[in-house]
DNA sequence: GTTTTAGGTAAACGATCGTTTACTTGGAGG
DNA sequence: CCTCCAAGTAAACGATCGTTTACCTAAAAC
């Protein structure tokens, strides 16, 4: 079978998402894919290795994805409601792609939920858990919010609780779409919410 | 030492909420409480009843604590604003309790913990963790909001969205309060977040 | 005062853990 | 055709896993 070393990964990252690393044996990833567990340290030179492989990964494919990706430009502010119209739906399109990144694809669902139940023993997991998801979606939601927030009330204090009340329910319908076998009713739930966000912010 | 059984349920929950229910080793339990893993088999049959004595010791917790603490009633409707503020403050104070009890309460903090880092490979702890959690503020948020929105717009599908709006935010600041030293900190934000969804709420 | 027993220890049980070793084998390169 | 090597197997390594056993001892019970 071709590319063992890439398949390795995958299967140890989606036994990880749900038992956890101690959880999952290394006999546990061999026997998914076939093989014996020896085979596996002719790819990795041990089970943490795997894991330190599977961050390394996703740190990569997070500044590609970054790259390619030039977060929606356009404030709030700076004219009339057509414009603001516009900046509203480019939030919106990018907070619900990224909502369908981390819940759909398949690595990056997984690699959350790895996060997830690393967090408490592993301090850096702890860490890069807030970095993907708050720095990913609410430190852009806030700073667009604080500009756009600058010349109606006092700010930055504001736009903190503003950014937290845009980001956490699309983080809790996250952690909803993976619980439930029904994923497209999270997805709903996200438009609907910022779409009422949306309209609270109009009458500002 | 007294009452060794209740020790070993508190030192166990406290090592599974860090580390998971695989990381946690009988050996490792035993040694923080200075006593030989075999000892631990007196009074308990097995590692999983030790687990199972934790979710045990939860569930009489929580019927004891609804029994006692008749969540606070008012509707928003009824009566004028000087009712309708009062209704706020009860809705303020029962959040707030809640929030202090899932992030300060040793017991209760691990617990959450716990089942958040059993959710995926246990769908029991799965169903548990939504629960505890959104049965216990977000329900009752859902219905005082369905009441309140009642004769002002059409409710059920709204009821629901606001509810999500009023809690996922008190839900992301319990995370960020276990990861975070500052506990304090956490806690202010959902004072700020609470009264500016009480002041979103009442320009309705 | 004797007996019983709750609660501890130390040692061993078989199973499994992550890892290493010795060996095999099919196919690419010279 | 011969060589080499990447990629597999089977077996064994010591360590640790959850659990059981045999033994001890102090205090309670009769």
């Amino acid at each position: 079978m071709i590319d063992t070393k890439e398949r390795i990964l995958q299967v140890a990252l989606k036994l990880f998402a749900r038992d956890g690393y101690e959880g999952v044996s290394v006999r546990n990833i061999a026997d998914v894919l076939g093989i014996t567990k020896g085979a596996l340290y002719k790819h990795y030179e041990s089970k943490q290795d795997i894991f330190d492989s599977i961050i390394k990964r996703m740190k990569e494919s997070d500044t590609e994805k970054a790259k390619k990706f030039d977060v929606p430009v356009g404030t709030f502010e700076n004219a009339g409601d057509a414009c603001r119209n516009i900046a509203f739906e480019n939030i919106k399109a990018f907070s619900i792609e990224m909502f369908k990144y981390w819940t759909e694809d398949e690595f990056a669902s997984n690699f959350r939920k790895m996060l997830t139940l690393e967090q408490y023993r592993n301090p850096e997991m702890a860490i890069l858990l807030n970095q993907y998801l708050t720095g990913g979606v609410v430190g852009y939601a806030k700073d667009l919010i604080r500009e756009s927030l600058l010349n109606t009330r006092n700010s930055e204090k504001d736009a903190e609780i503003v950014a937290l009340e845009y980001f956490a329910p699309i983080y809790m319908l996250m952690g909803l779409a993976d619980n439930s076998d029904d994923k497209d009713t999270a997805l709903k739930m996200v438009e609907k919410h910022i779409d009422y966000f949306m309209e609270i912010m109009r009458r500002e």
